[in-house]
DNA sequence: GCACGACATGAACGAACGTTCTTACTTCGC
DNA sequence: GCGAAGTAAGAACGTTCGTTCATGTCGTGC
């Protein structure tokens, strides 16, 4: 069995929602907000042009429940990921990429609107997306934080390297390929290992 | 005095060229590519709509003739500072993302631009300018194989080493604020550290 | 001083866009 | 069985877009 991206977006109790907003994260995903319109939408989802209106006031609304749904998800694998490790910064900051390598890879496109399209937002909705997605680069911070005082990460810059992490293992949703080379665990442990690495901490082996 | 990025590309010979590209990355840079319009171009470079189609046939000429400029300045900077580095390859990779952060901060829109638009071009402007972009990569990559090979690079991921590099390197023009609490120089400090510690190399002090 | 190419402009074109309007059909509590 | 709310679709709106066209100016080689 192919274990292909399954849609993001689940039922959600009205008829058509999932459906419209897994068609808008592909749409706006391959082609951007601007060059994605509301028909290429529809036609995705498999309805009319004007039935959208009935779930979303607005396109750049759309956008943002579409966000939304991307960012709750990767929020929720990350922080369960770090649940199941251990108490030490090292194995928790393994989890922890190693679960945002998996949504990179079984979300792609959604990762890609995410961090490409969010200037399109309204200015409210950015605000309360760009918390969002502080919240997850809190969490590495904080295991940071934790392993700096510990001892086990010896990196003198720990304010910036979460963001450098998050930006290596958010990129690879412009790259990689299901057909590559490199399985799903075989990318998470590589920058697995990167992360531990550039944090100037213990390897394995 | 101030030194603010300055103008990415200097006079051509022809009036307005420079200009237009300038106005071109800036306006593709903060809006988008479909979000910017000719007449947002044609209003930053100071000339007419209709004058903007003497100089490029059509908006994604121009956006291949602007990134085409972004990517030459960005490979000369990063030879020309691997090569004035030592033969070894820590000091050679360190000159070259200090020469990578460089041009990211004195051009950050235009680093924006290469990055978040490359899927807008033609077609074959596209692979043209994919090459030029591997050309950036492959000289990372040259040097991580010698330093391998030499063995002060201890990484087993040689390969996609140089990909996780650039990909955090290239993201500070997604949040660097020149009146941040970092300066150009110290922000180079700390990714040439990171890259060294993510090849699992040696490291100052 | 004239012809020509480079440069410049305002007006206009057809197409595509986001959104709204009007009109239906379905579902379901009561 | 009825009214209200939810869902659906087609037609139309005003706007903006990329591009073209007709026309005109400027500088420069001959």
């Amino acid at each position: 069995m192919n274990t292909r991206s399954a849609a993001l977006v689940a039922d959600t109790g009205r008829r058509n929602e999932a459906a419209i907003l897994n068609a808008a994260i592909h749409a706006f995903g391959t082609k951007g907000f601007n060059g994605a319109s509301m028909r290429d939408v529809a036609r995705g989802a498999g309805t009319s042009l004007s039935n959208l209106y009935n779930y979303f006031p607005s396109k750049s609304k759309l956008l943002a429940a579409a966000m939304r749904h991307a960012n709750d998800e990767l929020l929720l694998r990350v922080h369960t990921g770090v649940e199941q490790a251990g108490d030490d910064a090292p194995s928790r900051l393994r989890e922890a990429v190693r679960a945002y390598v998996g949504f990179v890879v079984d979300h792609q496109v959604a990762m890609l609107v995410s961090t490409n399209e969010v200037r399109y937002l309204d200015p409210d909705d950015r605000t309360s997306l760009v918390v969002d997605r502080d919240a997850t680069e809190a969490t590495f911070e904080r295991i940071i934080t934790q392993g700096a005082t510990e001892g086990s990460f010896r990196t003198p810059y720990t304010d910036d390297a979460a963001r450098a992490i998050l930006s290596a293992v958010g990129a690879i949703a412009g790259w990689y390929r299901a057909d590559g080379p490199l399985s799903r665990g075989q990318l998470a442990e590589q920058y697995a290992r990167f992360a531990l690495a550039l944090l100037e901490g213990p390897l394995p082996q």
